[in-house]
DNA sequence: CGTTATACGTAGATCGTTCTACATTTTGGA
DNA sequence: TCCAAAATGTAGAACGATCTACGTATAACG
């Protein structure tokens, strides 16, 4: 009522709050509030006038006052590594689709690293954030569950069909190793290993177990049951692997290797090259998820292609559907596709 | 004084907030949030007592609430772009720092792109995050300037030693340009082109711009002043890009190339295969970042280490003291390294 | 023993929103 | 013309912490 009495709503920092948006549109704190989350009953006139206030004073709500009771329109994503140049693909598919409605991503890196997972979850829940999506946790099914129930989850890339607290967006791992392994068996190979990652293998849940699944069933199927062989490396760093370097300078070495990603298959072929072998007429190599390097002529490594983007944008959807209300549970699986190239094509 | 009268403290989800912890431990609100911040004026039994409840209950205040008013612990990270293999080391470097104080970090990927980075910023603002680290943002000084009159903030990749009002942590991109440049001279070579970033070569606090000033001094002072040959390249992506192979097919092809990232050094490395040229012999070729691409046998691609974990650490390290009160701008200088290797190496 | 610091705790305002409950107008039939 | 129903707007209590003031107990000192 009073006309504009903006005195005593200016903060010491001068912010404009919704109390100086109020004052300025001359109308109560409340119809300001409802304006900004478009609720019922609001006239046109009223809104007009809160609007232009808003835009003159250049207000924004502050997120951490609006999550103390309502939404902070914030979600957040738990990425292990950064390093693996896969999991962008999947932050930028999220953000993709999170972008245009007015949410915002914020990320932590758990570093693989369990306490620290839980940690950035946690940190995550007090920050009163809408929801998670989670990519490649370590953490186990139930501890998500648990988490799950205080807030919205999705995660990527472990295998819980069932989980009813949560959903899932997976690629097709059991179908990728599948693949994989058909396409150097296709080139006429049968001494074909499994570099898979190690940790985690035994759990149903965990990609490696799909794959490692996925690359037995091939084998099976072609005959080839004997002549399987697995072995494990540790995550991917910038050092060398000597186990690499071992398996391929043994005489008994396979004729062809499966690798659990492009980063583990351009160790294989680094020590290949020291070695003097040639790819792929000594040894023919397939690697993960067809990183750009994998494309470069230099390189030429053929690679199973999980669409990241995909896998990002999915999961978003999800889980803004599941903010939205949805509390059934959905369980995503997409197919990965196969590119061959040079160092699985025989005859180069 | 009523002993443990929880009724009425527990709130509907159930959730434990300061009040059922008063209330378990038989004190105020008051004592309880003295002892989270220890503050002054607890007692040990009163801590103990308080400990032992928060331990009970497993309580962890809300950063939210806790934004309020004090602080939130939390500082925000906005990165440009995570394609770009050698932002990660700098999130890791910051992150080493951040985690053993109990800072927990945040980010946001502003993908190259202006008013996503405002909005970001904005929205870290807007959580009431503590400090803020912008890894190479498109923002121009006076704008970073303006925000950081708001939230406590360190630039790194952007050049303004003269800030008064933020820090800033670089590696010295006119000593790497000129150490690149350098290199090449001493293997004999005279027609050295520069292949830059496209885009901000003008304002000299861009990178653009200050490995261009390196470029031509060392061209310069070795009397190759009618040499200097500069290219411009957009950023990079998975795409191949012609304009190198352009440049490489043309018979006046330069006989040595300095690239501004790893990235683009590998697309000149392909078209190079592609023509048939032989890399170093008929062009050689050095990087920028030293990648973990650029070590592999195949690529040995010589580059300009610029280390990001320290980058990322002293970052972290700036803006905690900032956060702590000092208020004198910061500016860091890192010099790079070079890492010779093959694609520059004479006699190869 | 009295006085004055100092240590310890608490009440209650505050941060900036959301949201329920309610008061007041306006609308639309009958 | 009247009255119920719908539309519009407001007051004020949350939300969950921090933090200033202040009261009381304890210690120190002469």
């Amino acid at each position: 009522m009073a006309p504009k009495d903006v005195s005593k709503t200016v903060t010491d920092q001068g912010r404009v709050t919704i109390r100086t948006v109020a004052a300025d549109a001359g109308v109560s704190v409340a119809a300001v509030s409802k304006v900004m989350r478009n609720a019922y009953g609001v006239s046109d006139s009223l809104r007009a006038r809160v609007l232009a206030s808003i835009a003159l004073l250049n207000y924004r709500p502050r997120t951490a006052a609006r999550g103390l009771r309502g939404r902070t329109f914030t979600v957040g994503m738990l990425v292990t590594d950064l390093q693996n140049p896969f999991l962008p693909l999947i932050i930028d598919g999220a953000n993709a689709v999170l972008d245009p409605s007015h949410y915002k991503s914020l990320m932590g890196v758990g570093q693989a690293n369990l306490p620290m997972e839980t940690a950035l979850i946690e940190s995550m829940i007090d920050h009163n954030m809408d929801g998670l999506i989670l990519i490649a946790p370590r953490l186990s099914p139930d501890v998500v569950a648990a988490f799950a129930k205080r807030i919205p989850i999705v995660v990527i890339a472990q295998h819980t069909p069932d989980a009813t607290e949560y959903d899932t967006v997976n690629a097709d791992d059991v179908l990728g190793a599948e693949i994989a392994t058909d396409a150097l068996i296709a080139q006429g190979h049968s001494d074909i290993a499994f570099l898979n990652l190690s940790g985690y293998a035994d759990v149903p849940e965990s990609v490696q177990w799909q794959r490692d699944h996925g690359y037995r069933r091939a084998m099976d199927r072609a005959g080839l049951a004997g002549h399987k062989r697995i072995m494990l490396t540790a995550h991917a760093t910038a050092t060398s692997k000597p186990e690499i370097d071992a398996m391929l300078a043994d005489p008994d070495r396979p004729r062809a290797i499966f690798c659990w990603s492009d980063l583990d298959a351009l160790h294989v072929l680094s020590a290949a090259t020291r070695l003097g072998l040639h790819v792929p007429r000594d040894i023919a190599v397939i690697g993960y998820d067809n990183s750009t390097v994998a494309a470069l002529p230099q390189v030429d490594l053929a690679s199973i292609d999980q669409s990241g983007t995909q896998l990002g944008q999915t999961a978003a959807q999800i889980l803004l559907d599941r903010i939205e209300g949805r509390s059934e549970a959905r369980h995503v699986l997409l197919a990965p596709q196969l590119v061959l190239r040079g160092s699985a094509r025989q005859g180069n």
